[in-house]
DNA sequence: CGCAATTCGTTCATATCTCAACAAACCGCG
DNA sequence: CGCGGTTTGTTGAGATATGAACGAATTGCG
């Protein structure tokens, strides 16, 4: 793709990085278009060049992180599940903040679940077992709904509770789950 | 003074906290004009909007520095030395790096510790004691001249040895030692 | 409810920054 | 020395961000 000026990514990180921020500090729906203008030291004005509202901001930005996610496709069907989750529980823990954020605050983001659900179905979806044929009498869907949600479920109970285990154990374990499921 | 526009101040600390970067890892004089643009995240034609040329950098770098130091004017003759001294050894160690490169560094910056000591001097100036009769045989520029000087070579001492005692302790006992000399 | 204050979204003229290109100066090296 | 390659400083056209202003929501409160 054309290569992006450098004033707009600057703008646009910043903006993220000041939404992220402040709903550590407030509930999104209190979050002021004029306070995160100030915290990304942008001009209010600015913030209408690149997004519709704020609502627009936030979800520019769970797109921007769904996609680093997906990104990390070391899961390109290669290693097995319990190393190739490694790197995703590491970005859980890297993106901390956000996740707790969007998974503890009820303003806005009843939908992020849903979105990471939807995400992660579509990674599972080439890897469903059909060279053996354990798996003959079981629909993909079916599958594929009860290997994310509970996938989403840890995922959400480790960021909730502080990450209890370290990326790693999560990674052995859960990859042991899903891949019994698949 | 009217208020500067945000990109001239965004930009301009972008490339004072570059070379301060680049400084601590490579003589100042190899640094090239691209890699403080780089590092900056800063187009390269945008440095001389605001600089002659990568010495003029430097130099209103420590200008600056500088000048945040005296505002520090905590000493504005009212507390006590070893009261007033406490804010400017948070400052040396606030700005750690830049104080143990520019006193490390041999480069361009020699001119430093002599910056260094005019101010030192200048703010000590209100400071001499005339009110007792103890130093009626003492001329100012004595005095001045070797506060200063010791001042200086206690900073610079406890940089190069990477800060041993807190700031707190560091203020108290110059302050004593200035209060002494004054 | 009704008013005051805040926030929002938009507009405009202008300042600043960007990118690409250029010639000149500088550099290391055969 | 002389040559390629790098760095420098400058330029110009265009893109983006700024600040100030405005009326229209929205909010908080008596």
């Amino acid at each position: 793709m054309a290569k992006v000026d450098r004033r707009i990514l600057k703008t646009q990180e910043a903006l993220k990085k000041a939404v992220i921020e402040l709903m550590t500090e407030k509930n999104f729906d209190d979050i002021t278009i004029q306070e995160i203008a100030d915290r990304a030291n942008v001009n209010r004005g600015t913030i209408y060049l690149h997004y519709q509202d704020k609502y627009d901001l936030l979800d520019q930005l769970i797109e921007t992180l769904l996609r680093e996610m997906c990104e990390l496709d070391e899961w390109a069907c290669q290693l097995e599940w319990t190393e190739a989750l490694v790197p995703y529980f590491e970005f859980f823990e890297k993106n901390y903040l956000f996740f707790s954020t969007m998974l503890a605050s009820k303003g806005a983001p009843e939908a992020f679940r849903a979105r990471l659900l939807v995400a992660f179905m579509e990674g599972f979806k080439c890897e469903i077992d059909r060279d053996s044929d354990r798996n003959t009498d079981l629909n993909d869907d079916v599958m594929l709904q009860y290997a994310g949600t509970a996938y989403v479920g840890v995922i959400e109970w480790w960021i909730r509770n502080g990450m209890p285990y370290p990326p790693q154990a999560m990674a052995k374990q859960v990859g042991t789950l899903i891949g019994r499921s698949l």
